[in-house]
DNA sequence: TCCTTTATGCAGTGATCGATGCATAAATAG
DNA sequence: CTATTTATGCATCGATCACTGCATAAAGGA
C-alpha cells in the first residue's frame, strides 16, 4: 500500500546538488518512453533492449536510474496513472449525479483508449497488464491495487449518491461499480483489438441505458434469481 | 482462415496403421494438458519446460508430436473452443429471443469463466491470450480470429432476431454484438482477478436491464450525441 | 590544479529461451 | 530371424533474457 522498495518517490527532495558528473538524459523523459512501451507491449514482451534502444541510454544507466525491470515497471505504471488518470476521471468528479459520473467515466474511457487528442496508445495500461505470476508476486499485486483503485473509486461516487438522494438506498452500488468497471475492461480489449472510438462511445451509452431498471431492481432482481 | 501450417487437422484419417514404435502418451490427453497451462498463463509465459514437465513428455516427443510452440498454441486454443464452446453457447442457440440469447450468452459466460461444474481455469484464454506481435504474426491473427468468431455469433443472432420480429428493424445489430462482447470481455478479466460467480452473474442481469431502451432508442440516441 | 563523485560504454555474467542431433529402444513388415 | 520405421532420452545448440564489473569520461568542490 505505502511506498515499498519498488516505488520509491521519483522526484524525491534534492536537498544538495548532485556533485558527480550530471546525467545526460531526462530522467522524466525516459520514463515516459518506458511506459509507453510497456503500455504497448506489456511487461514480458518488454525486454531490457527494447527499452534502451527507445529510451536512448544504455543499460548502465537504465539501471542506475531505475533500478531493476520491475522497479522500472512499477514507476512506468504510477506516471501513467498519475499522467493520464485526469483523461479518465475528471468529468467524472465534476458530474452532478452518479449516472452522469458513470457515463463520463465510460465515454471519457472510450476517448483515452482510442488515443485521446493525441496518439496514445489504445487500451488501458493497467486493465490490460497482465505479468506471469512467477516471481513477480509484487508486480502482480500492485497491478492489481491499481485496478482495484478504479473500483473503489466508483463506488464511493455510488455511496455518495445515495447521501445525495440521486440513487435509491436499495442499489447494490458494489455490484453497480463492478457493472461500470467491467464494461470499462471489455473496452479496453477491443481498444487493443483496433475498435473505433464510436464503437466504444456506443457502447458507452448502451450500458447506462437501463440505469433506472438496474439501480431500481438489482436487489428484487436477485431475489428472481435465487 | 482454412486450415493452415498452424492447424492441421489433428486427427485425421489415418489410412495406414503407423508401423514404427507407438507413441508412448496420449495425444489427446496431452493436448488437453498444454490448454490449460496456455489458458492459465498465457502463450509468453508458458515455457517448454512447462510444458514438457506439465504433460510427462520429453521435448523430443513434444516437437515431434506438435511440431513447434507455435502450432501447439494454435491447437491448444482450437482444442479449447470445441471442447468449452457448449459451456457458452448451447442455451443462447436454444433461446427464442435475441434478448434471452444474450442473457444465456452472459449468464453461461459467467459460469463457464469461474470454473464451469469442474475446476476449469478462470477466465477465457481467447478474450485473454496476449500474443507478443513480434515474429508471431500468424498467432495473433489467430487470436484475433477467433474473438472476432464470437461477434459474428452474436451479431447474427440479432439479425435473425429482426425477421423473426422480437427486435425493431432499427437496431443497430452491430453495436448490440459488440456490446454483449465487451461486457463478456470485461467478465474475462474480473474472473482472472478472482471474482465470485454471483458477481459476474449480477454484471450480466444488469448489462442487459435497459434491453427495451437500447433495441428501441439506440439510433436515436447516436443522434443525440451528434 | 587535484580529488571526489557520478554516469557512461563495452564486454560479459549465469540462466533460460525455443528447438535439434544423435544414439538407442521398441514396434511392425517381410 | 532381419530390416525398417518411429519414438524417446540425453546432451546441446545459438540466441536472448535480466543484469553487472570494470575502466573511463565528465562534472563540481577545494
Amino acid at each position: 500500500m505505502q511506498n515499498n522498495a519498488l516505488t520509491p518517490p521519483p522526484g524525491s527532495s534534492s536537498a544538495r546538488p548532485p556533485r558527480g558528473r550530471p546525467r545526460e538524459f531526462d530522467r522524466v523523459a525516459a520514463l515516459a518512453t518506458a511506459t509507453r512501451l510497456f503500455w504497448i507491449k506489456g511487461y514480458e514482451a518488454t525486454s531490457i533492449a527494447d527499452l534502451t534502444e527507445a529510451m536512448g541510454i544504455g543499460t548502465k544507466s537504465l539501471y542506475a536510474a531505475f533500478g531493476s525491470k520491475d522497479e522500472l515497471y512499477a514507476e512506468a505504471l504510477e506516471y501513467y496513472y498519475t499522467t493520464y488518470e485526469g483523461l479518465v476521471w475528471t468529468r467524472f468528479r465534476k458530474a452532478s449525479t452518479a449516472r452522469e459520473a458513470a457515463l463520463a467515466f465510460l465515454e471519457d474511457s472510450a476517448i483515452a483508449m482510442t488515443g485521446g487528442d493525441c496518439d496514445l496508445p489504445h487500451g488501458c495500461m493497467a486493465t490490460l497488464a497482465s505479468v506471469g505470476s512467477d516471481g513477480h508476486a509484487e508486480l502482480a499485486e500492485l497491478i492489481r491495487a491499481t485496478r482495484a483503485g478504479g473500483f473503489d473509486i466508483l463506488k464511493a461516487r455510488f455511496d455518495r449518491a445515495k447521501i445525495d438522494g440521486d440513487l435509491v438506498l436499495a442499489a447494490d452500488t458494489t455490484k453497480l461499480a463492478r457493472f461500470v468497471q467491467i464494461v470499462q475492461s471489455g473496452m479496453a480489449i477491443r481498444a487493443r483489438d483496433g475498435a473505433e472510438r464510436a464503437e466504444l462511445h456506443a457502447v458507452a451509452e448502451m450500458a447506462l441505458s437501463g440505469w433506472e431498471n438496474i439501480t431500481a431492481t438489482v436487489d428484487q432482481g436477485m431475489e428472481r434469481e435465487a
